[in-house]
DNA sequence: AGAAAGAATTGGAACAATTCTAATTAAATT
DNA sequence: AATTTAATTAGAATTGTTCCAATTCTTTCT
């Protein structure tokens, strides 16, 4: 399970300006800045309130777009918990999300070495899973919360 | 998987008068009925539409107070892909869900026999998972499709 | 049974998240 | 520099869902 913070704090400038195919303008680099910066699956507002501190001119319909873009690209990743607002998250790792249900934190938590889909799953011979999303919702014991 | 049409009708008139603690009135049981005789994974809209061929007068309000009340008292669940409308679920076992991309269908997948969380996901100690939702997109063969 | 209270249904308004539109600005290409 | 292409912006529109207040239905009480 992960929610550290990065050490070190991501700068837009560092960005190259293409990432992935995909151009990274002034706006797309403060957006995903932001994400890998504070890695803690902000909604489209959280992201659009932060970067306003820095771009006080960027629109709510920019960052989805941005957020959009950074998605296709598969730069980023959109985690839905039910028909709550939609979350972002820049680890591209194959994991899954935990929602604490006291603080509503989301952590990432990642498959058993090794585990492979039918494994525990009873799928019908030949089918092919394109897709996978899992979530969990649960409470954290306080010691593990805090690393 | 299973997308199997039960082979018996489910009539509201078999339907008690309280099930799980709900009182199930006329329109509950017309779309608890509904749900348990096709199960296909159908949208509020999809219930409405079904819901007023024989109850013309029944309003979406209502579906929507239906399904929540049946997802309330648990006789029915909620299934969320993505952002899309939200599905509802008669099938009271633990399953998670697989949409065929190519069909738009849903079906029920279930665990491995005797598989547990903790063997397949790496959650840190003293985390208590109380919901968890799997779903899954992909491709079926054709073979598998029709059973 | 009849009256009163409580609960569910209804149609339409409100809502929240997201997407769309058309105008403007910025970047890339010629 | 002029032209073409792409991205950003503010605000309107859309969509699924929830809320509201009025009406109807059911249960409880006398
Ligand atoms: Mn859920
Ligand atoms: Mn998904
Ligand atoms: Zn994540
Ligand atoms: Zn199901």
């Amino acid at each position: 399970m992960s929610e550290s913070a990065s050490p070190v704090k991501f700068r837009p400038e560092e960005i190259p300006a293409e990432l992935g195919g995909l151009r990274m303008t002034k706006q797309r680099k403060e957006v995903y800045c932001l994400l890998m910066d504070q890695r803690d699956h902000p909604t489209a507002q959280d992201v659009f309130i932060r970067a306003k501190e820095r771009m006080p001119n960027i629109s709510l319909a920019t960052v989805y777009n941005c957020l959009e873009a950074l998605v296709n690209h598969e730069l980023v990743r959109q985690v839905n918990f039910d028909r709550a607002p939609s979350r972002y998250c820049p680890n591209l790792e194959e994991h899954v999300h935990f929602q604490d249900l006291e603080t509503g934190a989301i952590h990432d938590v990642v498959f058993k070495k090794g585990i492979n889909i039918n494994d525990f799953l009873e799928l019908p011979e030949g089918v092919e899973v394109r897709e996978l999303e899992l979530t969990l919702k649960g409470i954290m014991p306080s010691s593990t919360k805090k690393n």
